[in-house]
DNA sequence: ATGTCTTACATACACGACGTATGTAAGATG
DNA sequence: CATCTTACATACGTCGTGTATGTAAGACAT
């Protein structure tokens, strides 16, 4: 029963993060205890510490979560494309409506820059930048967008334009017509990629 | 003597934002101790939360002061600059070398976005957008680039585009060579905003 | 099979930080 | 000159984090 054993800590790893990232997507970061959502998954805060080291450790781990999710969204949406250039255009669409969605905004956006610092810095992060630069990259090899062009640059400014851009649409007055407008001004701006 | 009573507020005002500016600089909003810095300015948490209410309202206040002071350096460069479309760039570029400053970056970007939201939402802040936004505008109607784009939607995702390039370039391994190579993708960018 | 050792948590405690309620002295106002 | 308001300081309660300690159960060696 050794599988049973690490099964069962498994579980309380993703009972934790999963009450975590429910709190953290709601509440924010600042604001959720601890305790309350470690009760909420039947656990005290003793197991959080022991599985986490602290409070960051756990946001890090609930954040590779959400990033793997979102990565795999996104290759799922490129490999639907019927071209490349569309598929790339389709990536960086859905990215922003995924960074619309609140819990994705709040954790990602918002609280895990402040408490951890630039994630695209963090080892195996941000899957969706490299998704982002790798879809340019086969662009560029295609001769579809221009060679002067930074790849790895141009991936950081995009994903940067996408968040504040997504950030802009869920705070505003009316998120539908200002999502039209932001997908609309992004599109004419991606086209202007081409050669 | 009205006026120097009315004087001595605005010291204190000041003065507490001073202290709170350095401590959200250096330490972060969430590890700034209020009973800390409001010593190290001679007062105590008292004038704090009499003048800002909470300590929410002392980071607005911190963040308007340094907003007030990047709008007047963006239009000073602006100024300074032959043409119009000089000018577009040279404030781009002015804009993501502040966001380098590890002040602006940390209480703007990282610390202000996790605690009040959307910045560019606020009333009467982020001017930056608002400058960008006018040269935008100015070489529209010059013709220098497209009637197709969204002036307001690109402004932001320009500003979203040089906030994550800070990021980036702040938390890189070597600062010098990545802001180099960010600027430069960066007006490459640009420049196919051109008719 | 049994004793030991390690792991996976729970419990208890200390410390610090925020917010609030209250106090007070000085200037403004009539 | 009396009252009222403003601009702070002081004192206190509460909460949340981190750490140190306790404990029960499985792993492992003999």
């Amino acid at each position: 029963m050794a599988k049973a054993r690490s099964e069962m800590i498994a579980e309380t790893r993703a009972k934790l993060v999963a009450a975590a990232r429910h709190a953290f997507g709601t509440v924010g970061y600042a604001n959720a205890s601890m305790d309350d959502f470690t009760a909420g998954a039947g656990l005290t805060r003793g197991a959080l510490y022991h599985h986490f080291g602290d409070k960051k450790g756990l946001l890090q781990a609930v954040i590779q979560q959400i990033d793997a999710e979102m990565t795999a969204r996104l290759h799922k949406v490129s490999a639907k494309a019927p071209t490349r250039w569309q598929a790339f255009v389709d990536e960086c669409v859905a990215y922003i409506e995924m960074a619309v969605e609140p819990e994705i905004q709040r954790i990602l956006f918002r609280d895990g820059t402040a408490v951890l610092g630039d994630i695209s810095q963090w080892p195996s992060t941000n899957g969706c930048i490299q998704a982002l630069a790798d879809a340019l990259r086969q662009l560029q090899t295609d001769g579809e967008i221009g060679a002067d062009i930074d790849i790895d640059v141009t991936a950081r400014l995009i994903n940067g334009a996408s968040a504040h851009a997504a950030l802009w649409i869920a705070n505003s007055d009316d998120p539908q017509a200002t999502s039209k407008r932001a997908v609309e001004g992004f599109r004419t701006l991606l086209e202007r990629l081409k050669t």
